[in-house]
Parts: structure tokens; sequence; C-alpha cells
DNA sequence: CTGTAAATGATAATCATTTTCATTTATACT
DNA sequence: AGTATAAATGAAAATGATTATCATTTACAG
């Protein structure tokens, strides 16, 4: 289950951090969709909206929020990072290459497989990353 | 099987790339150690053997042997880009969140989960990335 | 050995991200 | 509601990785 608006800003609260309008409109940017953004991004995306924001504070923000596994950085892509919303329980994630849509899924258990990599290699394996790479059925008609 | 030097020099020359002597030591320290490494450490790698070479030639060698996927580049990490050899099968790999060693692991295979996630997304999935991360022995006993 | 296109490397440019710091503001507490 | 205060904001500058420029050098085919 993706993370609502609300659930953010109490864990923001929780946490000891005020709940500014910026963050507020960023928060509500991240949610309000469920593509994958940069800072830029969202930059523009709050922007877009009325609302007063700096760039700076973007970074801040996304900062704070993956500090507190609220949003989660996805790998690879292009030259800026990308964030995603984190959920509830532990996913894995099919991105768009096209237009960054995330797609999240479940229940694929890799216990199995890290327990045997563990075992052979001695290594304390700590978190693993599974990311699928695609065509989200809108961009497959453009191209 | 990760790929060695020898293969590597030979796929240049079969593109029409010149074999220059800091390609050539380029190629040694990626193959000689079985770390992944950002483009400052190659270069200082390289370096540190009596050989002459500039930073700007570590990325345009990279580029390459990225771009005829001789090596490919890992997620996550830190500021700078990760590269790691690639090898002649499909594989996957756990890195050393410590020193950096990578371990390739193959055999398990995702073309079911692919399949199923094909059909419930509607997506056409086109390359997956799946990564574990942990501390290899030695830097279980620094830590 | 020679010509030539490709490669190198020093320097400068670019661009995402961080830092700095003066000003503003959310929030706890009268 | 008013106020004190530490946190947050944002403009501008700094940083640092990566890329572009261009004059010089070099690998290699003929």
């Amino acid at each position: 289950m993706r993370l609502t608006a609300k659930e953010i800003s109490a864990a923001l609260k929780e946490h000891g951090y005020k709940l500014t309008p910026q963050r507020r409109a960023i928060i509500k940017a991240i949610t309000s969709n469920n593509d994958c953004l940069n800072p830029q991004g969202i930059y523009t995306r709050v922007r877009s909206q009325r609302a007063g924001i700096g760039l700076v504070t973007v970074y801040r923000t996304l900062e704070i929020l993956t500090r507190l596994e609220l949003i989660c950085e996805l790998p690879a892509g292009g030259i800026q990072r990308n964030y995603t919303l984190s959920a509830s329980e532990h996913h894995h994630h099919l991105t768009c290459s096209g237009c960054g849509t995330v797609i999240d899924f479940t229940g694929h258990n890799l216990i199995d497989l890290e327990n045997k990599l563990s075992r052979e290699s001695g290594f304390i394996i700590e978190s693993h990353m599974l990311e699928f790479f695609g065509l989200c059925q809108g961009c497959q008609k453009v191209s």
C-alpha cells in the first residue's frame, strides 16, 4: 500500500519537522501521481500550481523524506536523481522508461536466494533491489 | 564468466577503436581486481603504476566500454558512478558496501516473474536488475 | 615510412547538488 | 491572540562530477 499524503505529514511531525506550505506542496506533488520524480520535476510541478518554492527547499525536503524512508531513490535513470513514494511493505518496482510511471509489486520472495548467497559468499546481506524496466501501454503506442 | 583483458581489447578493435596505452592500462585496471571502480579510482590506480593518463580519457574510455556493454554501471553507491566488468552470460551482483567487491551470480530465473508482470501490467519488459548489498567477510571484521 | 583519422589531455564550460547566511515562519507556551 | 525561538526558506555562491573544446600527438593502414 502506497503511503498517503496524510501518513507522510504525520511521520514528519512525529520526527519533529515542521509542516510548512512548501513541504505540504511537495508531499502533494509526490502522492498525487504515481510516476517517479526528480527534484527539478517536483519543483516545476509545485510551481505550476500557484505555490512559491525554491529548488533548494525541494532538495532539502527530499533528503529528509529519504532519510525517513518515506520515499526511495530509484536506480539508474538519467542525470538527475529519481524518487518514488515508499510503501508500507517491502516491494519492488516496474518502471516505464518512457514516462517514468512506477508500478509496485510484491510477493516475490527472495529470502531463499538471499540465504543461499550469504552462505556461499560469507557476506552479511543487508538489502537488495529488484527492478524491472520496460514500456507501459501508453508509451508503446507512441514509439 | 567474467570478461578478460584480451577479450575486451579484441572487442574494441573489432569495433574500430584503436588500442592505445591508456586504454590498455584502463582495461588492465578493471580486469585485475574484482571490486567495482569509479572514474577517479581507475585514474588513481592507473597513475599509481607509472602510466600517464588524463581523467578525461578515463571518462571517455568508460563511456565506450559501457556502450559496447563490456562493463556495466552499478546502481546506487556514492556520488560517482561505479562500474564493474561485464560477463559473457546474464547475471546479477552482490556488492560489498564496505570495499566495493562485486560477486557475480547466475542461475536465478526471473522469466516467470517477468512474464507474470508483463501480463498483469501490460508493460513490454525490456530489462531487469537484481542487486544484493551487504558486507563481505573482510569488512565484517573491520566494523 | 607516411598520411590521416582517431585519441589524448589541458583547460574551460556545464549542470546537478550543497553550503552559506540573512530573513521569514511554524509552533509551543504564555 | 501575542511572543519567543529554533527551524525553515530562498537567493546567491561554492562545490564537484561530468562533458565539451581544441591544439597536439599517435596508432595503424597502406
